[in-house]
DNA sequence: GCCAACGTTGGC
DNA sequence: GCCAACGTTGGC
């Protein structure tokens, strides 16, 4: 089956894809989704190899900071069931649990933050999920072609 | 099963 | 801090 691609948010304040870089392995789990439509991505679509664009919510300004892949199969997100987690889900179950993460490896800093700003103003992107508005989901899937066009427009200084 | 109220996301 | 978008909850 051919690699998918994807767009993972994250709050840099919160987690960055600096933090990523420095994790041991330079893997994290991607844990605490709490959103259907997400953990369906991770459960049926991601595979270890898959091509994430990092992106950096809540940041000024927002944008693509890097690269990253995806490092396993989906597997129990063991925050559900710690009562003391913020993402703590009684209704989730090591018998049946009903949220999952994956891990994620850090790949690569681009040389700048590509903004949202650039990405809204290019038309090859236009139907990139991030750039349409109300999108709020944490994880979309995007093309070969967005990911190709942002990381080529990563390595000019402009648009 | 409908839908209003509410909470969250996230750009600006 | 504001507000639009939209997912979730809960009363009925």
């Amino acid at each position: 089956m051919a690699k998918n691609y994807w767009l993972m948010k994250s709050e840099p304040d919160v987690f960055s894809l600096e933090d990523l870089r420095q994790r041991p392995n330079q893997t994290e789990p991607w844990d605490g989704v709490r959103n259907y439509q997400a953990r369906n991505f991770m459960r049926d679509d991601m595979k270890p190899g898959d091509c994430v664009l990092f992106y950096h919510s809540n940041a000024k300004p927002p944008g693509v900071a890097g690269l990253a892949e995806i490092a396993s199969e989906a597997f129990p997100d063991e925050t559900a069931f710690d009562p003391d987690s913020d993402y703590y889900d009684p209704k989730s179950t090591r018998e049946e649990p009903r949220w999952v993460a994956v891990k994620v490896r850090f790949v690569e800093a681009f040389g700048r933050i590509v903004p949202l700003a650039e990405l809204k103003a290019e038309p090859a992107l236009a139907d990139l999920p991030i750039v349409r508005k109300g999108n709020r989901l944490s994880i979309c899937s995007v093309t070969k072609a967005h990911y190709e066009k942002i990381r080529k427009m990563a390595k000019h200084s402009e648009g």
